[in-house]
DNA sequence: CTGAAAGCGCTAACAT
DNA sequence: ATGTTAGCGCTTTCAG
């Protein structure tokens, strides 16, 4: 007598509570119309028999999947993780499960699978949480021209007609650059990010216009650009120190090639801050105990992801319930300064 | 006329391709008894009208849904990023979907319904990657007693009749110590993580054996815990410098703590490596900057995630093929020491 | 309030 | 080599 290992499913608590699965459907749906002592008994047989529904019937029939694709890359960096880690917990708090894809490059073109693959699972809503790197995005548009699967993109330069959740890198960056020079900098070096990179770009485009708004003309030999790791920035900087030897601060594009960036200065034997000051982006938890203590520009990933997914579920939910359409809109986080010591140059 | 949205389904093929479903089917499951006119045919179809096979249905007929549940928690911190990280890559290779689970904190209990939750949208297995802290894993046991779903654990102390592929956190830490010593250090502190974690408890045996088999005797003096945030080393360093002064050298069991510990010996006026040497846990990328550059034990987390997805994946088909079970086994993966120098006394 | 019938999109197990 | 029948476990629709 071999025991086969099958679930509990709605037909045995049917039976075994002697009513029709209908009925237990509505019971585990909360549907209103049953009778209060059919319910118990349903209830109790359930507990009794340790029933479960299957979410992938469920999913089936309903068109309702209660899950959300997410797409991200780079998950071994900080950002992405972060990014996630806010996802995950509100959607958890919604009710919705995730399926996870991660690209393996930033600029990975052979996209339609992974959006074949979220569809034929039937996720209700995608969240598009790659960088706009490059073209990063063209095949996306096209492939998505005709799809009408509820769609929420994050840290992209915000568009007509689709939804974007995205700190504002430009306004950020306004802040670090005009930071340095209220503390009475002058030569403001820039190490930035690889341009192909819209955040990268917004950063390099703030600290020009600040410059230039303080009356100071931009030359090339004035920055340089690395690929956001620290390694990169040690290099980057050895660079920009022998090109522009009078700079007196830099703004750093993110917080991982600062730290490459002070290695170098102090291995040149300079001080930070009083011969150079530095600013960095993106107040990873590390950069408060660099040495010195890294000035930085604050970014709530986990808001952005907050966001987000509650937007994601605002357009989801308004189709099911056949509500009016939710615009298309985008919104603009504003990240924060943050001062140590790093820029401090008149402090004991 | 409205224009119902509804995707292309197997019946729409079967009709367009004059054939019945079942053909269709055997098409898209790539068996062998299908002629190769009907065949070539039936993909001509199936390109044509654009179709995608429904995974959801597949799985509820086929018992399989090529999913893999993902437990972790901690994702904004860069182990469990790393790991998730290369899970992703090493599922994606081999044709597998991730459902990812975040938990709200380590120490989290009520993890029934997230078994629950990943068992009835049918996942093929689960990753465990929830470190072992406290009783994290108590529930986990008796809940799992008689689920017969493959399971695999990581990072937690190996037993009988479970799979569990970790890092060797034990001889790890040795190398980190006996590095010490060899270079001449006689007194060495230990910063350590908090002892409700497993991998804490590795490393803090490591350094009371390699200590005691030198011939030195351990006091309660010589070390201090921190909660593995660099904050919490700053403050443990702070303590520990006062309560052992004569320490010449720290094993710090990751290497944020080590970070923060840095930052407080430097603000002490003591040199790196000169009066004090240091050595860390993990190889985090930025530790390679920090200044100065951090010795370390390396951890190959992606080496984990790939090992623990392929067993995981190599119990399931065992049991899909009918092939004798994959007896529970476990995996201890060796880190390795990379030298820098915050522990390079006798350098130039 | 409850149930019967139909079907979601697919595959398994038999036919032929 | 192909088709038929019967589900998978659930919800929807309609009847009563």
């Amino acid at each position: 007598m071999r025991q086969k290992a099958v679930r509990v499913n709605i037909n045995d608590v049917a039976a075994v509570a002697g009513v029709s699965k209908q009925t237990v459907s509505r019971v585990i749906n909360d549907r209103p119309d049953v009778s209060p002592e059919t319910r118990k008994r349903v209830k109790e047989v359930i507990e009794q028999v340790g029933y479960r529904p299957s979410a992938l019937a469920r999913s089936l029939t309903s068109k309702r999947s209660y899950t959300l694709g997410v797409v991200i890359a780079g998950l071994k960096y900080i950002g992405p993780s972060t990014l996630l880690n806010g996802i995950t917990s509100t959607a958890e708090e919604a009710g919705y499960c995730l399926i996870l894809k991660e690209l393996p490059s930033f600029v990975y073109d052979d996209i339609e699978p992974i959006f074949e693959e979220l569809i034929s699972r039937q996720v209700d809503g995608i969240i598009w949480g790659v960088s706009e790197v490059g073209e990063n995005r063209k095949r996306l548009k096209k492939l998505l021209f005709d799809q009408k699967i509820p769609l929420v993109y994050l840290t992209m330069e915000p568009k007509k007609h689709i939804t974007v959740i995205t700190e504002n890198n430009y306004s950020g960056a306004r802040l670090a650059v005009t930071h340095l020079l209220e503390q009475g900098y002058q030569r403001v070096g820039f190490l930035s990010g690889p341009l192909e990179w819209w955040e990268a770009r917004q950063r390099f485009k703030a600290w020009k216009d600040v410059m230039s708004e303080a009356g100071m003309e931009i030359q090339d030999t004035q920055w340089v650009t690395g690929n956001w790791s620290s390694a990169s920035g040690a290099v980057s900087m050895k660079k920009l120190l022998e090109q522009y030897p009078e700079m007196d601060s830099i703004f750093v594009a993110n917080d991982q090639m600062a730290l490459g960036a002070m290695q170098v200065i102090h291995e040149k034997g300079k001080r930070i801050p009083e011969d150079i000051g530095v600013v960095g982006f993106d107040n990873i938890p590390e950069s408060a105990y660099f040495w010195p203590a890294l000035t930085t520009i604050q970014q709530d990933q986990g808001r952005v992801a907050r966001v987000a997914v509650e937007e994601l579920i605002k357009i989801i939910e308004s189709g099911w319930k056949g509500l009016d359409p939710v615009d298309p809109h985008s919104i603009l986080l504003e990240p924060t300064l943050v001062v140590r010591r790093s820029s401090s140059r008149f402090q004991d």
